[in-house]
DNA sequence: CCACACACCTGTAAGC
DNA sequence: TGCTTACAGGTGTGTG
């Protein structure tokens, strides 16, 4: 699931019913995701009150006085709220319990991850986590814009698909809305970053900011079945103009789709709009 | 600094 | 109906 839309869908989403709460407790079913879950999260963590869900690149903050549970959804991650007498299923890795209040019964943030790609880690108050130095400014900032792309890419030998998911470059942008900036734009993924013009850079630039966007806009209309046991999805496959219709007829020319492995991700483009 | 291959893990769909 | 294989929305690490 997980791009930035459906990251941003997921906070969304969580805000409401974390922040103000107190943690009561953490259930680990496993010592670990992606990397160990340190014992802060069970040590640290409950008695702590809730004053923020935030989201920095595809990273999760969960903030409280003591620092931040800091997540990531991986390739396959999802978090809900669900009543704490509801059993776990296979993969829920993780609960964080809330502290009942007045307004609902006893309810557990769940974690599941099939692939365990995701992450649940702690960033002591005051200091920046180690994964998130370094990661380039959200694509809906006003630092990122067609200028800045071309200024950093001079040089670039990588492929230009390559360069807009690179998450020092600008952060946020996976292989779907990648391939869907590059369609809008039309610059063919294979060309090398640093040979794109200053002025197909800022058409790229709003691109991503027009797709990612909508994206994030239609999530949110989704939000009102958060908790709800079916999954809220942040993109819909039938407004992708690239991305899994290789082989199908363009949307602009009708010409057939081509597809091939970019940087061992499958990428989809027109090779007549796209140069 | 840059480019690239690989690793992690499971579920699903396609192919035989 | 099985068994096998390829592939999937991410990203840190190691190599050259």
């Amino acid at each position: 699931m997980p791009e930035l839309p459906e990251v941003e869908t997921t906070r969304a989403g969580l805000a409401p019913h974390l922040e103000g709460r107190r943690v009561a407790g953490a259930v680990l079913r496993r010592p670990d995701l992606r990397w160990p879950i340190p014992d802060a999260i069970e040590r640290v963590l409950p008695g702590q009150r809730i004053e923020a869900v935030r989201r920095r690149a595809k990273y999760l903050l969960i903030d409280t006085a003591a620092g931040s549970a800091l997540l990531h959804l991986g390739m396959s991650g999802s978090l809900r709220v669900l009543p704490a007498q509801l059993p776990p299923r296979t993969h829920d890795h993780v609960d964080l319990i809330l502290e009942e209040d007045a307004r609902s019964p006893r309810q557990v943030l769940r974690f599941n991850d099939p692939r365990r790609f995701g992450c649940l880690l702690w960033q002591p108050h005051g200091e920046v986590h180690a994964l998130l130095r370094g990661l380039g400014p959200e694509p809906l900032s006003d630092g990122f814009d067609g200028d800045y792309l071309f200024e950093l890419s001079r040089g670039r030998k990588a492929p230009v698909k390559t360069f807009l998911m690179d998450q020092a470059v600008v952060v946020g942008v996976g292989n779907i809305y990648a391939a869907e900036a590059l369609f809008a734009a039309r610059i063919s993924p294979l060309r090398a970053a640093g040979r794109v013009s200053r002025e197909r850079y800022t058409a790229l630039a709003d691109a991503v900011k027009a797709i990612l966007g909508h994206a994030i806009a239609r999530g949110g209309t989704t939000l009102r079945d958060f908790i709800s046991p079916d999954g809220a999805p942040g993109y819909f496959e039938q407004e992708l103009s690239a991305y899994g219709r290789g082989g199908e007829p363009c949307p602009r020319c009708g010409r057939a789709l081509k597809q091939a492995s970019i940087g061992q991700r499958a990428t989809v483009w027109c090779g007549h709009c796209q140069r």
